[in-house]
Order: structure tokens, then C-alpha cells, then sequence
DNA sequence: CTGTTAGCGCTTTCAC
DNA sequence: GTGAAAGCGCTAACAG
């Protein structure tokens, strides 16, 4: 039914070793034999078998990338990064490798359920992009499980999310949102901001917590209090943005400033401004983190955190594939740069 | 070195058939015999070998989704739904489908290797999404290969593309985008703007045909004059709405209306209004098409249509899946619906 | 440079 | 309800 090298073989009256060289690239075949494998090939649209082939050799081509939300561009400027690294020489098959990207909606057990899915495929690589969870239990499992994956072969490499004591083969590339959260703050504060509100992610995710500290420390350096109150938990979403404005708002009539915790955050804490009738940055500024294309367009232009995603996911993409030495000590800090732009000012007068 | 299932088997003292059976779930076994299955299975943290599996199968759990920039919210979304549909009872060990997300760029090249790597890995089924290159040798190309497809037992579902005469088998979600393009600018001249400027996406695409069709079918229902100069083309990108507004600006000074290929294309053409000091919509109105969760937060906020991305992608994921059946004759089209928001008004009087 | 020969680890009839 | 055995289609030594 469907045709098999054997088929290639006998058409091409070689051996189906000769053709398997030939398809692979990786061994010296005579250009005449070449040829004529190839042209067997096209007479019968061959199509080989990826699962033999990756059983006989023991790898595959496929490289997983896990992502939280790939309907969020922060996930998916860096999924499409990596993807466009990891094709090229150096694969079997004429190099073409395939990205696995694959959605776990931040819940570990999905991680966790992605990570025997591509074991059990046998990834030549997995790519795990954003912040960890933080809770013990969580955490520990999910080590066991990507240094597994490194013993079973396939390189990891983290991508925006701090390394991990339990997979030491892992490399790490972390972004640096202590100091981008620490920037942020200490702008806001140089502009004169005092009653500063903070909406920050999820609880329990590195991120989340990162941030909020570089925001703290930037409070503690200046001498001005952390009012707990100013400091509301959400999902990364506009919603969450809009509700915790409207609550910082009612805690604190007094607010000048809001530090959302990504851009997406920080559009909806615009909305519920605007809808209050509020100017920005004229009665409250705001800030996001991240930089995502669409921050430019906000009105006024957001200020936030530039962090570089696609050069961060081609960087893994690289190392993932083997066509970028690892950094030393397998840990790199990829830092942010403050954009300051239209919606943060000086705090309005009373 | 690595645990198989014949270890297993060794451990449960049962035959690897059997390990077999309890591992994929259909087929009877003893309960006890399964404890004890599961337990060794356990116990030796083995993990299935994915590629032996395929191959002994003639089936894999994959599912291929191919985009044209995953980085795109258009297409985040609609992977993001395929995907979050695919898993569940139906496939093979326990149900677990993959999802392999392709990144296209929109190149039918890649298209091609994509769809070709797919066949290799033997997927189970494929979601092409996204407009389809209208060059009569890629699109028959491509028509070849997803028969291919087809006829190899992948299932293949096409997102917000139209049917394809070269695959029959192929199940067609199409996105009615030139009725959409139609209310759209129905809308505009309904306020009574004359002089509207176009700016479609990239040529060659059914998409920016079907959109661009629908505008000149509003034009010339109203009785209004399609003037050529008034139509520019470029990709589905925020510069590309930047400059061509500005072209717009250049070649009719008494523009007042804008309509964009889509809601990115349209953020880039009220930046250079802004950037031109005109107002919207007091001076020129804008539109966009697709209504990205950003457009609501554009300002004033995105008239646009809104295309149900999610629900279409998951739609496509069940009928992908065998968990939705095909409508009939394999074809059905996804409506738009006007969102008449803030970006739209009355055109200014001279 | 090319052919021969064993498997890779699993599924699946076919018996029992 | 369970086992034995025969491949699935390819790759990788090993010869020549």
C-alpha cells in the first residue's frame, strides 16, 4: 500500500542502506547513485517513515517549546524565535527539525503531562519558556522530570525562567525581571510618585515574585513605605488589570502611580482609568513590563520593561540545537531596558 | 540502559502484550493484572517509546497545526483552541494528542515542508489556518500534498481558508471575509464618508482578495466610485498601516475614512494619523478587521469586525479529532460581526 | 563507496 | 484473560 524504502531500494536497484545514506546526507554516496535514489524517490513520492527512522536511530527531530498561553505574544514572539533557530544543518534528514509547541495553560500537571509526552517522543530538545511555579512539590516534580529528559538525551534549555537545582544539565537563560521591576519603580519614584500601586501576576510563579521584589526594593531604597494594600495579586490579563484599578483606586484615592504586572495588565488598568475619567499620566501613570508590540500603540505610549523575547528565544533555539555553545556555567541573565514613553509623569498637585 | 516495556513486563511478570493492553486501554485485562502492570510501570518510571509505538501502530498522536506567525494573535488564538480540543478519549495511550504548531511565515515553501514533515511523522490529523497563496502552482502543490495527507489517514481540516478543489477529503472552516469586508464598509458609507482609503494585505492571498472584494462591493452598491489610487497593498503588519496611511494622505488630502486589512494594519494607521496630528475619527475614521484582543483598547477603540477565532479553532480541533462530525459536504462558513466602536464616525465637513 | 545483517521497542493477530 | 511470535520501516555496524 504505502511505499517503503525497500520500494526506493528496488526501484533505484541499490541496496536500502544506499538509500537511507542518501536520504540522511551523512555518508559519502557516489553522485551517480545519488541521482538515482533521488530520482526513485520523486517517481514514487516517497515520504519517510519518521517514527522507524526515529526508532532505528534512537533520536528524533522533533523539539518541544512550552509555553503558558500561546495566544499571548510574550509566548508566542518567543515560540516563533526558537523555531526559526532550530531548523538547519545538523538534524537528521536533511535537518529539518519540527517544533512541538505545546500550550499548558500555566497548570503544572499539564507541564508535567507535556514533559512524559515528549519524553516519550523523544525530543531532541525541550525548551521550557516563562516563569516556574513556585510551590515545592510542583517545582521538585518537574526537575525530576526535565533532568530525565537530560539523562534520556534530549538537551533543555529554560527560556525566561530561573534554573533549577534538580535538572543541573539544564541551561538557564533568565530574564532579569528583579532589575527591570527595580528600574521601573525607581523611575516612577525619581518623577516624584509616593502612593504607588502594584498589580501584580499569579501568586506562587517566579515572575510575579521577581518583579514585585525589584519593585519593593526600588520602595525600600527611596525611603518610601510598602503599603500592603497597594499590592493586589491577578491573573497576566487585561481584566485583571481593570478590576485591581478600580480596587487601588477605592483603597487610595491618592494614587498617582500604577506598575502593572505586564503590559496586558497594564491596557487594562488604562481602560478603567479612562472609564473613570482619569488622564493619563496626568491624574495616574502607568507602566507595563514586557514591551509587546501593541504597548507603542497605547495612548499614550506605554512606559514598561523592553525584554528582548525573540533574541532570548533564538538564543534557546541555538542552544537547544546544539548551534550555540552553552553560556558558562550554563546560566545566563538576559537583562531588560526601560522604555520610557507617554504614559508616566510627573504626579499631579493637589 | 533505558527502561522498555518488555521490563516491565519482566517486573509484572506478565507478557508484554499485555503491558501492551493495559497501557493503551482497549482492550480487556484482569484488574489485578492491570495494578500490577501499572505499579511495575511505576515503580521503573518507564515511559512508552513513542516512535516504536507509531511505527508497530501506523498512527501517531500528533496533530499539526500550520500558522503563518505564531507570534500573530490572529493565529495564537486559533492554535491555542485547536490544541486546547485535540487532547481528550479517542487517540491512542490514554488520549494524549501533541499538537505540533508550524511556524509558515506564510511561505507556501515552508508550507510545503511542513505539510511533507507531517506525513513523515505520520500525523493523525492537520489544521492548516490562515488565507491560502493564490499562485496556481503552489495552490495546486499544496492541494497535492494534503490529499497525500489524506489519503495516508491524516485527517485534514482547513482554518479560515477556503476549500481546496485538489483535496476533496479536506474539511473546509471558511471565514466569510467578504461578507465581513462588506458591512464593514457598508457601515462607513452609512455615515457618509466618500473618499475611503483601503489598505489590503499582502497580494496573492484569498484572504486580502475576499476582504478587498467585499469593500468594492459596498463601493459600488452605494454608487460609489472605486478609485484605484485609493488601494494600497502591503503586509499584515503595523508598519505596513503606518506607511500606507501616510501614502493615503499624500495621493487624497480629502480622506476620511480609513479601512485596514486587519486590527494590526489598523493600529499603524492611527499612529501616523496621530503622528499627522488628525483626530479620529473627527477627521479621518478607522477600521480594522478581526477584533485582536487589543482593539478595544486602542484609542478611540477599534471599529472592526469580529471574526470568532477561538471558537473556530476548536471547532476545527473536534472535527480534526473525530469528536465532531463534518458539516455537510464538508464545508462551512464562519460569519463576522460588526463591532461598531469608537474609531468610526461621521466624516468631517469642509 | 555499497550490500548484508541485525535489531530498535512496540502492537497485534492467533492460539490457548 | 493472557502469551507467543511475527513483523512495522528504518538505521547502523560490519564486511567487502
Amino acid at each position: 500500500m504505502t511505499v517503503t524504502l525497500a520500494d526506493v531500494a528496488a526501484r533505484a536497484q541499490v541496496s536500502p542502506a544506499t538509500v537511507s545514506r542518501v536520504l540522511n546526507g551523512n555518508y559519502p554516496v557516489a553522485a551517480a547513485t545519488r541521482e538515482r535514489v533521488l530520482r526513485a524517490v520523486d517517481d514514487l513520492d516517497y515520504v519517510l517513515n519518521g517514527p522507524a527512522s526515529s526508532l532505528a536511530a534512537a533520536t528524533s527531530d522533533l523539539v518541544g517549546i512550552l509555553v503558558n498561553d500561546i495566544a499571548d505574544p510574550f509566548f508566542g514572539i518567543m515560540a516563533s524565535a526558537v523555531q526559526s533557530e532550530i531548523t538547519g544543518p545538523g538534524g537528521r534528514a536533511g535537518g529539518e527539525r519540527m517544533a512541538v509547541v505545546c500550550n499548558t495553560g500555566g497548570s503544572p500537571e499539564r507541564e508535567l503531562t507535556y514533559l512524559t509526552l515528549l519524553q516519550r517522543q523523544r525530543a531532541a530538545a525541550v525548551v521550557v519558556t516563562g516563569g516556574a511555579i513556585e510551590d515545592a512539590t510542583h517545582a521538585a516534580a518537574i526537575g525530576r522530570k526535565l533532568r530525565r529528559l537530560c539523562d534520556a538525551g534530549s538537551r533543555v534549555v529554560l527560556c525566561g525562567r530561573p534554573p533549577t537545582g534538580a535538572a543541573p544539565d539544564a541551561v538557564a537563560l533568565t530574564f532579569d525581571n528583579r532589575g527591570g521591576g527595580r528600574r521601573l519603580t525607581d523611575h516612577l519614584i525619581g518623577l516624584g510618585h509616593r502612593r504607588i500601586g502594584y498589580i501584580a501576576g499569579p501568586t506562587e510563579r517566579t515572575t510575579t515574585r521577581h518583579r514585585l521584589e525589584g519593585h519593593q526594593e526600588a520602595l525600600a531604597a527611596a525611603g518610601v513605605a510598602n503599603d500592603p494594600l497597594l499590592t493586589l495579586h491577578g491573573p497576566y490579563d487585561r481584566r485583571s488589570g481593570y478590576d485591581a484599578t478600580l480596587e487601588l483606586l477605592r483603597r487610595e484615592p491618592r494614587l498617582t502611580a500604577v506598575v502593572a504586572a505586564n503590559d496586558t495588565v497594564a491596557l487594562g488598568a488604562c481602560a478603567a482609568l479612562r472609564d473613570r475619567g482619569l488622564s493619563i499620566p496626568g491624574d495616574v501613570s502607568v507602566a507595563g513590563f514586557d514591551d509587546l508590540p501593541f504597548s507603542i500603540d497605547a495612548v499614550p505610549a506605554l512606559t514598561t520593561v523592553r525584554l528582548p523575547l525573540y533574541e532570548a528565544g533564538a538564543r534557546a533555539g541555538r542552544i537547544a540545537t546544539g548551534r550555540e555553545e552553552e553560556p558558562p556555567g550554563g546560566i545566563a541573565t538576559v537583562h531588560g531596558e526601560l522604555m520610557v514613553r507617554g504614559s508616566t509623569g510627573a504626579p499631579r498637585r493637589h
